[in-house]
DNA sequence: GCTGGCCTTGACGTCGGCGTCAAGGTCTAC
DNA sequence: GTAGACCTTGACGCCGACGTCAAGGCCAGC
């Protein structure tokens, strides 16, 4: 298999697959005329690469599954360097959405603050000396 | 006040303001010879720009904060303009927030699924044929 | 033999928010 | 007059994961 066809069947692009091959993280055989040359396991190599950058995961943190998978084992995460990697991921998830629910936190509160201070004004403009002209027509 | 002491008062960097002059974010009125000179209101400028950025707003997001406090209105958030960013924004995080939770749970799970695999693995060598062993023993 | 579709390497561009260096001007204090 | 602390502009570097273009080689079908 050429690297168009490896391409398509993974969903991905000739580009990249050279440069993963450039990281030395899907290296390829080469055919007489020079051209990449693919098997069947290198599809399995690159979709376990695509299926952990879809989870955020960067090339790097890719490596060890790969590698995992090179080595023959049944699957990308059956080695122990692939479940470090798993658990230093969770533990950088959790802190990335505490932060971000935190910054949620303090913006929706500056949002309804400033809101209020808006709608406030606009009262200032309008309601507030209606009554008190109101209240100096009762008094009156 | 020269672009040294308003970044050190703002807690940024020279260069962080010459890149704000850039974008036309954080202008600044010369000296005669040719120094930024800025003023007071420069520093509250400079100060929602950071605090916006705390947030993880982009530079661009916190135009509008510093247009609104430029034309004279007494907060960054005083105007529509402002309050549409913080909507955006919120809607935004809440977006990514659920992102991140999402693929938390897939990673959680595919690491349980994996550290079970290689329990069973273990077992497989070791505890297994022990209990194939000991049934055989009880009803021999 | 020629068109068209594949492939090759090399190299520069992208995005954001600056860091860092170079070469030189300005002002103050001694 | 000179050291040193500030300032100026310009330009390249960085990070990650490629996109995109250029110039050229290889191979199949007509």
């Amino acid at each position: 298999m050429r690297i168009g066809e490896l391409a398509r069947r993974a969903g991905t692009t000739t580009r990249a697959l050279r440069y993963y091959e450039q990281l030395g993280l899907l290296p390829a055989r080469r055919a007489g005329n020079g051209y990449r040359a693919y098997g069947e396991d290198d599809l399995r190599l690159l979709r376990q690469i695509r299926t952990l950058q879809d989870f955020g995961f960067g090339l790097e943190e890719t490596r060890p599954f790969v590698e995992c998978l090179q080595a023959g084992h049944p699957e990308g995460d059956s080695c122990p360097a692939s479940l470090e990697v798993y658990r230093r991921k969770l533990a950088e998830l959790d802190e990335c959405i505490a932060r971000l629910q935190e910054v949620r936190a303090q913006v929706a509160e500056q949002f309804s603050r400033a809101e209020l201070a808006r709608d406030e004004l606009a009262a200032g403009a309008g309601q507030a000396p209606l009554c008190e002209l109101a209240t100096d027509w009762k008094e009156t």
